[in-house]
DNA sequence: TAGATTGTTAATCGATTAACAATC
DNA sequence: TAGATTGTTAATCGATTAACAATC
């Protein structure tokens, strides 16, 4: 338990999440090993790499069995979510902040979705997803309360940087930005962009070449 | 215009998309010209990596003025998006996709959203921000009838890889998948993953250690 | 044992940084 | 000119790959 938390890369830190959501799956399906190259195919990495990642986490495997599931759940949870319970809030209950809230339901053992906020006063003291709505007038109150730590702002670009400072100032140490605007934040307060507009981008660039190559695949290489 | 299109790599494009949607702001606020260093703040790259960014897009600076925006934006368009008009779908109407739809909304001048898809027959027919919701039943015509290239896919996990099959049948070549699963696609078809669960983990990871290592910033330098 | 896996190491690859020369 | 910028190059940094030894 006096696992010396180890620095964790941030392309490793993308795979690990992925192999949890695998992980999780076959924990469901009452499966209880996994082998490196199984794991390897949710992110389209190596299985060598898979095995790095793993070791990395202080996870480790037998040879012929491949790796305890409930043992790397357990590991990777611990990892990225760390021993206790992380509280998060959702800020901004529109049409992405209820769309986003069924993904985190449930499976994620360190994290809670303790409340919600949004401007709107219809929806306040509604509940969603099994979480309370609250106006913004109690934002800094219910952050207290809770001792919340994690946010993820789903809220119209104007208004994100406004509230960043309110969470900040709350305690919040971790923001999922779903606004298309770069927020600043003090020193020791992680930020997180998810731009939803920059990967259709990349879409379009790459569609763009296989078109102009030609309908089929650009390379022969399988 | 016989520009040889350059070989971008992926962190790059995704600056290119930052530096676009900077771009477009600021031609909004009816300005000529930005300099490297502006442009650099939207991305956190230094101003040298973007000027690198910028050639690689085939877009010349002025040692004075830095550059001319409307070619900015023109040169980065062209780059991204191709020289025609790309056609796409939003396949899902869920609170995910009607959640979308707005960030693609204008000032995105090779790109049109030309349709829509949904299995709930209540919202066949109607039109959500100037785009019509289709059935699935005609899928391949539409998408065939419009030329349509590239897919937004925000349905449900368990329906995401039958579609994406559909999709490319009818000649999709690019998709972008909000579905939590790794899809299957022959070559030539690109698939760009829009996580929405992966970045919460790495928020929760690094709020985590904020926490741990006491509550204000964890090293002393700027 | 044979087979298939895991843990470990050196070599490759690519992106970023930093320093410089050139320009208006 | 002086100042501030752009374009260019060599050096650094880090992640990934590939090959190997060790294990059950």
């Amino acid at each position: 338990m006096v696992h010396k938390a180890p620095q964790v890369s941030d392309p490793t830190l993308g795979r690990l999440s992925l192999y949890r959501r695998l992980a999780s799956r076959l924990v469901a399906q009452s499966l209880t090993h996994v082998f490196s190259h199984e794991l390897a195919e949710s992110t389209g990495a190596s299985a060598a790499q898979v095995r790095r990642d793993l070791m990395l986490a202080g996870v480790t495997g037998s040879q012929r069995l491949g790796y305890d599931l409930e043992a790397l759940v357990e590991a990777l949870d611990v990892l990225l979510e760390g021993e206790g319970l992380q509280r998060v809030a959702l800020v901004g209950v529109g049409n992405l902040g209820r769309a986003i809230l069924p993904y985190y339901a449930g499976s994620r053992r360190h994290l809670e979705i303790a409340a919600a906020f949004d401007v709107d006063p219809t929806k306040v003291g509604r509940v969603i997803a099994g979480c309370r709505v609250h106006g913004l007038a109690t934002l800094e109150q219910v952050i207290r309360e809770l001792a919340i730590t994690i946010a993820i702002l789903a809220v119209p670009a104007p208004s994100a940087q406004a509230l960043t400072e309110r969470l900040v100032a709350a305690g919040v140490r971790g923001i999922q930005n779903f606004a298309p605007v770069r927020l600043k934040v003090p020193h020791g307060v992680h930020v997180e962009d998810q731009d939803l507009t920059m990967s259709l981008d990349k879409v379009a660039y790459y569609a763009q070449r296989a078109s102009a190559h030609g309908a089929q695949g650009e390379e022969d290489l399988p």
